[in-house]
DNA sequence: AGGCAATGTTAAATAAGGTTAAACATAGTA
DNA sequence: TACTATGTTTAACCTTATTTAACATTGCCT
């Protein structure tokens, strides 16, 4: 049985963003923590002040938000994320848990509603579910150019073409992917937990040496290729040089 | 029927049909009136044999399963049914909350999960929710244009038509269909099951290889047509490359 | 320095899909 | 009624992407 990914469909995604309101910073820390080791990208603030500004420049994937907070709620935060994107997945994580609670989130906007104490399981098991809805039919987010130069090879992202000065290698899905994600982060740091969420979806998938054998086949395609090269940062991802 | 009106679900719409498998039969009463109350159709069942007949027959918007069932748990349908249709909303309702029971239901093919006890403003609320979201991105098949471009062949898939350069191809119903959808996801995937279902609806259809025999159809139209392809992605779908 | 976990390297196993051709179904028609 | 033509499904066999497994190597940490 294969596991299904759970947001492989959009080809060439950056690492998922989450921009996360909380004022409780004990709880805060540990939420955000855990979910960058999960390989999420996160944005914590402690109040919803310039909620707008960072959604527009953050471009969060998802956002999840607290209900009791200073200045504005929650669910004021909601209505306004709601009017600028109709599609942006709200959590709210609360232990407001009374039925008039619930309402109030789902009708200001929100897409799932989480009721405090939950554990991390629970809320990354809903974080995905959100963006699995939510990409099911998301058109073109392709966050790569046509055509990537990377020295005198020539990568072609959206036909799943490597050009050498030699030949036309055809990439399978994976190595296309995989290859993707580190140009998009050429001469930078690739964490690998983020690679292996990003292609796999990560469901309790952490034994496997399956990213190994993709990161050689890619070397193998530049081999000899003068200047390009996958470097290993051991206990912590890839760096892809091009230089 | 009484208060339809105040029932926002169903100002434009049909009523909404929710397919309810729960053994408990107080419980399922309750919920069963409380819904029919608010304007919804419902088709409760006390486990879930039949299952499969029961979602094409009735063809329900939306699914409410307990997971202790005799015979077969509730996991196990949601696998099901998800793999006849993959959008169909599926909530869970259950006393297990371990944050392995949640996971477990979410990866089986779940969208939502709701513990017991609830209340019956929740439920409401999260099936509305459920509904919002799906109706959100309904499959592109009609709104194609009269005559879709790719470089320079013509599909008219209203005519079933495919015009190359030399030609007229006359397609098929089946074949019109698929080449219908690959070119709504023009440069983006298509998902294989969302395929399947759409063009041959579902029915226990699980071992053929018919679809790759169009597929294979489709790329023989296109032989020779320089910048169109339709990339297989291995346990995914397709890929239509029109560049 | 040496133990250990993380990654590299291969090769083999598996599952997903590709390719044909023949069987089947159906509607139109001699 | 049988005959054709056409679209669709089934089946057998082939190819390849992806996963798994087994063993080798690297480089960090005490």
């Amino acid at each position: 049985m294969q596991k299904v990914a759970a947001c492989s469909h959009l080809l060439f995604d950056q690492l998922k963003k989450i921009l996360y309101i909380e004022d409780e910073p004990y709880l805060a820390r540990i939420v955000k923590d855990t979910l960058e080791l999960r390989g999420y990208e996160v944005l914590h603030k402690k109040d919803g002040t310039k909620i707008m500004e960072q959604v527009s420049n953050f471009a969060p994937d998802i956002c999840l938000l607290d209900v009791m907070l200073p200045n504005i709620d929650g669910y004021a935060l909601a209505t306004h994320i709601r009017n600028m994107n109709p599609q942006l997945p709200i959590i709210f994580l609360t232990s407001k848990t009374q039925p008039n609670d619930i309402v109030k989130g789902f009708s200001s906007g929100g897409t799932d509603y989480l009721k405090k104490p939950f554990s991390m399981e629970e809320l990354i098991v809903r974080i995905e579910n959100q963006l699995k809805i939510m990409s099911r039919d998301t058109p073109a987010l392709q966050s790569l150019p046509d055509e990537v130069r990377l020295k005198n090879y020539r990568f072609y992202p959206g036909k799943f073409e490597l050009h050498t000065p030699s030949k036309v290698i055809r990439l399978s899905n994976r190595e296309s992917q995989i290859l993707a994600q580190l140009c998009a982060h050429t001469n930078n740091a690739v964490d690998r937990r983020a690679l292996l969420q990003l292609v796999w979806g990560d469901d309790s998938f952490f034994n496997s040496r399956n990213l190994d054998v993709y990161i050689r086949k890619l070397r193998g395609y530049f081999e000899g290729a003068e200047g390009i090269e996958i470097i290993t940062l051991k206990g912590k991802g890839y760096h892809f040089v091009v230089s």
